[in-house]
DNA sequence: TGATAGTACGACCGATCGTGCTATCTTGTC
DNA sequence: GACAAGATAGCACGATCGGTCGTACTATCA
């Protein structure tokens, strides 16, 4: 039975940048669409340099979802969680999700977005970890939505799986709109159609950076 | 000058049942996932007899974009137009494209919310194509919440393209649940979500076919 | 200081990509 | 029925695909 050794510092410098690479091109081009090749060159590495940190391009593609979803992590949740819990935290958690598209972490607009629709007819694992995260964020909102409740910023019959349903097609709408056209406004619009969808009068809706 | 004749007529046929097949490829694979090599074997042609009736790969891509938008028109639009004009015409439309999806004439799910992400970041011709009939489709939803405030079956300072964007949004929210999890649930709670914004009470939500 | 295992490389595999060219049928027109 | 044009197949091309070698180099640990 061979112990198992740590892999080198370089390495994993290495594989954090190749993965980093790899999320902006799968961003672009899909996870199908990235290709080894592709990498290795924006690296300025061989292919096989590039492949032996993944056993095969599956592993590749799991890995490139998992960093995608860190980045989503600190460029959306963390700030979101930083709010006052309740309706506050709702709407952060909305604006922090546009806010990542102007600030075009991600390219092509949320990576998650485009990975349900390229991977949602494709079984496997990639697919299960994508589904695994869309719940999650998800299931974070809705908490957020039964926290409000609970404080009784919202209408006490609202639904919250149905407000967490509608929250959900505004983001998504104001991503396929950006992605779409560049066009800010769909963001402006998506920020104050959240707010008076939560009953929230703003007099100009709050343009954040 | 040499005159014009008419095209085969089997090979017009052929031409067809090719941009058929090369739709479902497409939304399976994504238009840049789509090659000439699958949709020959698909329908047991040649590579070459496929590319002979498109100079290019992209010509291909535009006739399969096309063909998609004349299925969307015959499986969602004509329905809607079907449909008694104002407010009950805005239900007809969100339902015809929660049948279309239950359908699955589409099976990776709405052609255009998947090419939209797709090409948002490929400049040319074939996102220009899929940005077009985006842009139509918005607008036809649009005219459809217009006609209602005229006849004042909404609240007369419900805002039209706000309106719009958020059945947009309730559909591709719908559509996403749809691919990802293959629930038909998340229709249903759809079709009650579109009531409800649109001010329909109803007992039970309408489940049609 | 060696021994070892982690990197990384270049060469190469068979398969497939988009795209031509040519030959051979098939069809429509005179 | 001849003939031109359309339709399809066969074949080949350079490039790229995911993946596998063998082989250096080097960071780490005993």
């Amino acid at each position: 039975m061979p112990v198992q050794r740590k892999p080198r510092a370089d390495g994993e410098a290495t594989r954090e940048a190749i993965v980093r690479e790899a999320v902006s091109l799968a961003n672009r081009d899909g996870l199908e669409g990235l290709s080894i090749g592709n990498l290795a060159h924006a690296l300025d590495m061989s292919k096989s340099g590039v492949y032996a940190h993944f056993g095969s391009k599956q592993d590749l593609q799991l890995a490139t979802v998992e960093a995608a979803g860190r980045m989503f992590q600190t460029e959306v949740i963390e700030p979101a969680l930083a709010a006052a819990p309740g309706l506050a935290q709702v709407v952060a958690v909305c604006d922090a999700f546009f806010d990542h598209l102007t600030r075009r972490t991600f390219p092509g607009g949320c990576f998650f977005a485009g990975a349900v629709l390229e991977m949602g007819t494709r079984p496997g694992p990639v697919k299960e970890e994508i589904a695994a995260f869309q719940a999650g964020f998800t299931a974070l909102i809705r908490q957020f939505v039964v926290t409000a409740l609970d404080q009784h910023e919202l209408p006490a019959d609202e639904d919250p799986n149905a407000l967490t349903f509608e929250l959900n097609g505004i983001l998504l709408v104001a991503n396929a709109n950006f992605v779409l056209r560049g066009d800010a406004g769909a963001l402006d619009m998506a920020r104050s159609i959240v707010r008076r969808r939560l009953g929230i009068t703003t007099a100009e809706p709050r343009v954040s950076r």
